[in-house]
DNA sequence: ATCAGTGATAGCTTTCGACTATGGACGTCA
DNA sequence: TGACGTCCATAGTCGAAAGCTATCACTGAT
């Protein structure tokens, strides 16, 4: 027969009590279960581990020497399993998440934090970056959800939530088109845009809009970060355009910001995961918090 | 349920093969066996460890991080354990012994020889100790065999050989005693006597036989190793009285040793070990050489 | 000498784990 | 596109393992 857990922890708990009674006891078993526990192991190892003589049980040499060694290897196996109840309870483990840098800097923090009251001991790994950066992060396993645009081709990713993010113009406080009740994506042609780098979905739906009636945009400036887009804007060199979701928007004081008015600035937004992959509990726990936290946006 | 080492091998199998039929295979087991294995320890842990899909199995991340400590620590597992099934077969551990310093060098030496020869792993632990000491030594577990006088009072001990050891007059060859056929114990009065300290065995033994016939030893020097008292007689101090298994009667040239005739010079040996004890298997190997060596050595 | 306490043994019952057979999902290839 | 093969899951059955109760044999203490 094999040696099993329990033959070592009987094995154990009878060194350390001394007595195969008191063990029984210790581990909510009958005195002869132990007894006969005990007899396998030994002839599973070939070896007398304890001399049972008058009054009480005695480790033989060969016993003792093995005590150490098992009970380290048991303890740190222990350790082990009872980390990962803690994993399975989703009390412990780390978020892995990728997401598009507008949520990463609006949504996240907030659902970051209120996870992490909750279960304090969860640890979380944030990738900002651009739609087809994320889908590929989800895709190779690197994180397990990833926020993004609702662009994706695949049947490669569970969409866990949809949202929909209104992009919006931003402009100067003094600029005329703050006049207008409605800005539509006519509105845009001519505007000196400040625009995101080619290659992010905002930059692509944006030039969408606009060629499919005909125009592209007027380039004021191309930049990497958003926050750079509004210190321009700020600086009188063109307006912008921005999902909602972005912190840039609310931060800087003296813009504007209006939706514009047109179905196709209206983004869809997913929450993914790889099909077929389990959400490691925290992870689960973590999304519903973002399902909830975007049904609150928009609102 | 608890988790065994069943299912955790099964689980690294598993992950290793990527693929539950193959793991099977490997394990000689049939493929519902370890679905339900997996099942039972998914159950217990309340996580999820592999994630089924089409044509192949995927560790979930959670799973991933478990498996290199479990490896690890099954790893250990088993050198201690297979260590130990060395042990078990006498291939491997250590012989603890305490001998008389005349057995220590004399027997000892060629069987321990001879053990290792059939078991190199085997190491040793020698103590040389008058014959109080040795049953200490013993009794304390310190030791598991002791070769000692056959003197000993208690139940405390199991006597597993017991030999006899002839005592000697050792003499230079010049002695006119030397011409005597036979030697007794009044040979022994008034002749100027090297001794070993009182309290050893063999000065006690001494003194009582000439306690007998109303005498004392007339002393003519006292030391510690019998070395030393050959080393006297040789240089003409006096004469030395010493056992059969003394190895220094054997290697001091010029020297005449002969028997004393008398039982009281006839002093049992035996080999004891704590009563209820149970030796380590290479001890018992040990043990049978020593034995068959002593028989060797009466014939 | 009796009694209390220890571990071992025996007989019975329950539980666990393994096997065979089969089902459902998916990919592949004609 | 449909038949087939492969993979894992499920169901039912059976045997082995492990548990329990009752009792024995031994030892040490009263």
């Amino acid at each position: 027969m094999d040696v099993s857990l329990r033959q070592i922890r009987a094995f154990l708990t009878i060194v350390h009590s001394k007595s195969f009674t008191r063990a029984a006891g210790v581990l909510n078993l009958s005195q002869p279960a132990l007894t006969v526990q005990i007899r396998n192991l030994e002839t599973a190892l070939g070896v007398k581990l304890l001399d049972r003589t008058k009054r009480s049980v005695e480790v033989t040499p060969v016993g003792l020497d093995l005590v150490p060694a098992l009970e380290r290897t048991l303890h740190e196996l222990d350790v082990t399993l009872s980390d990962l109840r803690e994993v399975g309870a989703g009390r412990r483990g780390t978020v892995r998440i990728a997401a598009l840098p507008s949520f990463a800097a609006s949504l996240l923090p907030g659902v970051i934090l209120a996870c992490r009251r909750a279960n304090p001991a969860v640890s979380f790994l944030v990738r900002d970056a651009i739609a087809a950066q994320v889908s590929t992060l989800v895709a190779s396993g690197e994180v397990d959800l990833g926020i993004t645009g609702g662009d994706l081709a695949e049947a490669e990713f569970d969409v866990l939530h949809t949202t929909l993010d209104q992009i919006c113009l931003v402009f100067p406080g003094s600029h005329p088109i703050g006049r207008k009740r409605r800005i539509t994506v006519e509105d845009l042609v001519d505007l000196p845009l400040v625009l995101t780098n080619p290659g992010t979905s905002l930059r692509e739906l944006i030039e969408r809009a606009l060629l499919k009636i005909g125009h592209t945009p007027t380039l004021a400036c191309e930049v990497t970060y958003m926050m750079s887009a509004v210190a321009m804007v700020r600086a009188g060199l063109g307006l912008t355009i921005l999902p909602t979701s972005a912190r840039e928007i609310r931060v800087e004081r003296g813009l504007r910001v209006r939706p514009i008015d047109d179905p196709d600035f209206l983004r869809p937004v997913v929450i993914i995961k790889k099909k077929g992959r389990t959400l490691p509990p925290a992870t689960a726990g973590f999304l519903d918090l973002c399902i909830a936290a975007m049904r609150h946006e928009r609102r």
